[in-house]
DNA sequence: TGCTGAATGGCACGCAGTGCCGTTAGAGTG
DNA sequence: CACTCTAACGGCACTGCGTGCCATTCAGCA
């Protein structure tokens, strides 16, 4: 007999070799259950619904990033703190590569995947921005966490794309997590810094070069 | 007899009636076709499915999208641009404010209708990043297009969603577009424009400095 | 009056998902 | 070994969504 880890993991086998040979729509759950030995009814036992099959564990997902922002000190800068929160999420889908590609294959050819995939990737974008209030304090804090949380996640979600349509080559996640990275410059995590920053600079070189005129 | 545009308004009002007195789970679209005098199946003529039938018309609003950014000029910046295309769908939901604020409660409670929401506002996002594209072509335009595009459709919706938790006044609606108007601030349109513009201005101005001493 | 096409309603079907119950296997106890 | 208890399983029936098919109705027209 074999464990509920075996059983389940057979479940996912037989769902993406069937989706993959016959299609996810000609794919009933009497399908699934039968390819892996199992019956229909114990398949709602594993999975809460069909798409289930092949959709990765967000839940984890979902806590690793909370843990990075609980487990962060007030000090450490936001732009940092939501690649790290970010990057956190990569392991998920670097851990199984192979059923990554073909799920990510899946979501952008099956209209119904994919809806449930921006369902999920919007669950990540309200967990960013519920933490990220938090952090903007200021008048328009709220508007700025929407606008942060919505950009590091469609980031993450391009990087991943990428990687992941080009095969999910395992010399790529650094190049992945480098992309990612660069959203960093792109952030308004701080209200004005450039600017502040520069004209800071300029009014003291102003000062300087008065000085020695 | 009652023309289709009639048939279709008294299952809109049966549905958002049903649901707000039984529960969107407690519906069945038998009883919206019975409640609004017609079969079952003349429902499924006018609406794909049971969310279908409280939906606003999404495909009406890619396409006003789409018409800006197909009519404007390539002088136009591109955040007065995002910030047209982002305001002509609000008439969408200013034309029928008591439905578009049921709605907006149901989509909240309902997690059924909050991920197709999720899936919808997914579809205005890459709408806009499509049209972003060509005009980000620098080495990372394809990142920013990705990051304009979450961060406009994140903060029309903040502004929106606002609008419509406050009851939908119509003296608010002008504050709802202030509110949305505010996130050209915070988008990286342009590669580095505000370092590139000072920096420039702080060399001119240490030459002219240097130049008088 | 007879014809035609569009809208409708009814019927049956496939499939997702759930509740219920009998059965079975395996662990623990005397 | 015999008994019990529990967890997992399979089967069955049911609700409800969504679709295909077909007969009916009704308006417009020759």
């Amino acid at each position: 007999m074999e464990g509920r880890a075996e059983v389940r993991r057979d479940l996912v086998a037989a769902a993406v070799e069937l989706f993959h040979s016959k299609g996810y729509d000609d794919t009933t759950v009497d399908d699934i259950a039968a390819a892996a030995g199992v019956g229909r009814r114990t398949f709602f036992r594993y999975f809460r619904s069909k798409e289930d099959a092949i959709s990765p564990d967000h839940e984890t997902g979902l806590a690793r990033v909370a843990e990075v922002f609980d487990g962060a000190g007030p000090g450490e800068p936001t732009g940092s703190l939501v690649l790290r929160a970010g990057e956190t999420v990569f392991d998920l889908y670097t851990d199984d590569p192979r059923l990554s590609v073909e799920r990510f294959r899946l979501t952008h050819e099956v209209p119904a995947l994919r809806d449930r995939e921006s369902a999920s990737v919007d669950h990540y974008r309200r967990l960013f921005i519920r933490h990220l209030r938090e952090r903007f304090t200021d008048g328009d804090g709220e508007l700025r966490a929407a606008v942060v949380g919505a950009a590091v996640v469609a980031a993450h979600n391009l990087a991943l794309r990428a990687w992941l349509a080009d095969g999910a080559p395992a010399d790529g996640i650094d190049a992945c997590r480098a992309r990612f990275r660069r959203v960093a410059d792109m952030l308004p995590v701080e209200p004005d810094t450039t600017l502040a920053l520069v004209t800071q600079r300029l009014e003291a070189a102003v000062e300087r070069l008065e000085g020695t005129a």
